[in-house]
DNA sequence: ACAAAAGTGTTTTTCTTACACCCATGC
DNA sequence: GCATGGGTGTAAGAAAAACACTTTTGT
């Protein structure tokens, strides 16, 4: 909370922040967690401030589970945003208003902030928002519906987008983003939904499969429209493997 | 000059830094441009302070211009260092002692400096080093034979390099790096020498002309052993919509 | 029985890799 | 004239893209 922040302030790194762009996949959208603050007509990323005596990767790793009640996720740092004007004074000063600080108490905070942004990929069903306080609704919302955001975070979020996608390229995605068991069209769908466009189901069966890290079961989804999918999950030392040592390259 | 930045250090972002790892090509060789100061027996990577009134980008710049007199130049931020144990104080008091800064004057200073990295490409016959004074040496050295460098910069480093190889499959690279005319043979030896390995030089032609950013001049090198290369320049119209729009992709 | 989604294989094309010979120049 | 690097093409293999029919299930 901010007044606890200000009125410890020697605590946190100055004028630094984390904010996280936290994507989760259901009814086969991707969803982004946003926090409206009643202070605020905007939406925002969920962030938060860096201990001083804590690395900004551990800081981002709070601010996740702060928010999801997640720990061990996949999460990594994409940029660092620090234009003169990404964080006005008129903001500030609203906020400021809003909590009811003096401008003088709180001028820690009106200063720029340059934030390191990092996206994480969790599992939607395991996520819990948790608000902080009364003031705050955390919600899920679907990537191509986001409303305004406060600040730069549009293109905070477009960024952390933008990285996903050239990271397909380089990485197996799904763990995290899915349930335990899964079936091959739900994550053709998470393939196709963070792409943005439309794959061949033989094609995507057969690249995905060559990778080496899905486990077919022997058991398939029931209660199903149609043919029942088969159900897969995650081998998840070859996972951890594949997206250690990275996928294809170019050269 | 740290001096200045403390005498004025309301007029500078607190506890955040930008370290630039500028390469250059020579010698078939590439090379990274390191600072040695008299304080210290280890090197450093280029770096300095953000003015609060200037974009952490604009800083990165602004860096490079200062120790190259090189402006427009190609510069990408690669990644945010910020372990909390990544600036020693034990570092930070050798470094204002060696000014003569008293440390409670210097106090501003010895926090844990979160450092925004860059990485920048530069033509080597166009950089002429520029030390800040007589404390300073700055040298260009082969990314092989690096020495020890202070703090994190080797773990700065080896992550530019890592970007930098990882980047070659999304944008070619070259203009800045080699002189207006090149030969193909020079080209190749670049993209060697940042990844590492060797390459088929007829492989090599035929993937780099299909890109359709080189130029054939009619011109040969002269003045060589051997049979004279042929001289090509970056059709520079092409060059720069390939880097913005991208290479090949996976998906 | 039919609509809707799932499963599966083959062919074509494209890209990648491997490989060998002749050419021009400086010494 | 010979050693050294530059220039060029082709054939084989691998990967990607295009494409259609059959199966299962709920209604």
């Amino acid at each position: 909370m901010l007044k606890n922040v200000l009125d410890n302030k020697e605590n946190y790194q100055p004028s630094l922040s984390i904010d996280c762009v936290i994507f989760g996949f259901h009814d086969n959208q991707l969803k982004v967690l946003l926090i409206k603050t009643k202070h605020s007509h905007e939406w925002a990323l969920p962030g938060g401030f860096v201990p001083v005596d804590e690395d900004i990767d551990d800081a981002a790793v709070s601010v996740l589970y702060g928010r999801t009640g997640l720990k061990g996720i996949f999460l990594r740092q994409f940029a660092t945003f620090g234009a003169v004007k990404r964080n006005s004074i008129d903001f500030s000063n609203r906020v400021l208003n809003f909590y009811g600080i003096p401008l003088d108490e709180g001028k820690w905070y009106t200063n720029r902030f340059v934030t390191v942004g990092y996206y994480a990929l969790v599992d939607f069903l395991q996520a819990v928002p948790q608000p902080e306080g009364k003031n705050e609704i955390v919600e899920w919302i679907d990537h191509h519906v986001v409303p305004d955001l406060i600040l730069d975070h549009k293109k905070i979020l477009d960024k952390a987008l933008e990285t996903l996608r050239m990271e397909l390229n380089l990485m197996p995605v799904g763990y995290n983003l899915l349930p335990e068991k899964f079936t091959i069209p739900e994550l053709q769908k998470l393939y196709e939904t963070i792409l943005g466009r439309k794959l061949d189901r033989r094609n995507f069966l057969r690249k995905i499969t060559a990778i080496g890290i899905l486990t077919k079961l022997d058991e398939k989804k029931s209660n199903v429209a149609h043919k029942a999918p088969n159900l897969y999950s995650f081998d998840q030392d070859k996972y951890n493997e594949v997206v250690k040592n990275g996928l294809h390259q170019g050269w």
